[in-house]
DNA sequence: TTTTATGCAAAAGATTTGCATCACG
DNA sequence: CGTGATGCAAATCTTTTGCATAAAA
C-alpha cells in the first residue's frame, strides 16, 4: 500500500474526514522527495488548487503530525516535514538536492550503552542524521 | 578560559566592538544550562537589563551564530541555541530538566561508512543526538 | 573622531483564531 | 441532515529593517 494511501487510511480510521483538500495536501506532501514546510506545501499546491488556503494546510499538517504521520527536519531556519515511515529510522539528507534516505539498520546502540554507563543517563530515545552527497550530486 | 571569556575574545578578535548589551547578553546565554531561543534570552535579561532590547538580543545571537560560536538544538517547536564548543561533539540532552551534556567520543563512523558503501553516498557531517533522564531526574 | 551598535517604531512574515458557510459521511 | 472542515479576515506573534542617537575604540 502506498505511503500517500496509508495517510488516508489513518485519517479515516482516527474518524477525519477525507475531504478533496486534505487529499491534495496529502499527494503534494508524498510527492515531494524534500522536507517541506507549510509555506513551501502551499506554494507547491498554488498552480492546480489554487482555491486551498493556507491555513488549511496548517491545519492538515497540524492533524498529521498529532497522529505521529510526520517526521521533523531541522535542518535550514525552519522547522520541515516530510510524511515518515512510523517505525523508528534515521535519515541521510543530500546537500545537493535535498533528497532524503531512510535507513532503519543499524542503531547506535553500542556506543548509547557507552554514553549511559559513563553519564548515568537513562537514555529513551535519540536521533541520527547524516548528510553529504548522493551519488548524482557528486557528480554534477 | 571560560566560555564566556573565550566568547568575548572571539568577537573582539573578530573587529567587533565589547559592549555591555553584548555582555550581558553573552553572560545570560552561558549561565543558562538549557538550549535558549532569542525569545527566552531577552525574557531572562529583563530583570537585570530591561534596558536591553529584543532586537538587540536578536543581532548579538545572528552574530554569534556567523561567527559560529553557537550550537543548534533542534528539539520542541522553535530552533534553539547554546553556546557551543567549536569542536564536533553530541548531545546528551535530559527531558526532565532540560540540561546538555556534550559528549566528543565515539562517533559511529563504523556506521558512516556502511550507510556510504550501501547508498552511494559521500558523507560529510552527521548529527547525533541522545535524549532521556539524567541521575536527578530518574529519582524524582 | 570615526565607525559601529543600540533602541525605537514601523514593516514584513508567519501562525492562530473567530465565524459564517459548505460538504463529507 | 448534522457535525466537522473550509476559507476569509482579523488578531497574534515573531523577526527584520530604517533611522536618529549614543558610545566603544
Amino acid at each position: 500500500m502506498s505511503t500517500q494511501q496509508q495517510l488516508l487510511n489513518q485519517l479515516k480510521t482516527a474518524g477525519y474526514k477525507l475531504t478533496p483538500q486534505r487529499r491534495a495536501v496529502i499527494a503534494a506532501l508524498v510527492k515531494s522527495a524534500n522536507p517541506v514546510t507549510n509555506q513551501s506545501l502551499h506554494a507547491a499546491l498554488k498552480p492546480d488548487h489554487p482555491e486551498i488556503g493556507l491555513v488549511t494546510v496548517y491545519r492538515t499538517m497540524a492533524l498529521l503530525d498529532k497522529l505521529g504521520l510526520l517526521c521533523r527536519f531541522n535542518y535550514g531556519d525552519h522547522i520541515s516535514f516530510r510524511a515518515g515511515p512510523p517505525e523508528h529510522h534515521h535519515h541521510l539528507v543530500c546537500r545537493g538536492c535535498g533528497n532524503v534516505v531512510d535507513f532503519t539498520d543499524h542503531c547506535p546502540l553500542e556506543l548509547q550503552s557507552a554514553v549511559e554507563r559513563n553519564t548515568g543517563f537513562r537514555i529513551t530515545e535519540h536521533t541520527l542524521e547524516f548528510a553529504g552527497y548522493c551519488r548524482s550530486c557528486q557528480e554534477a
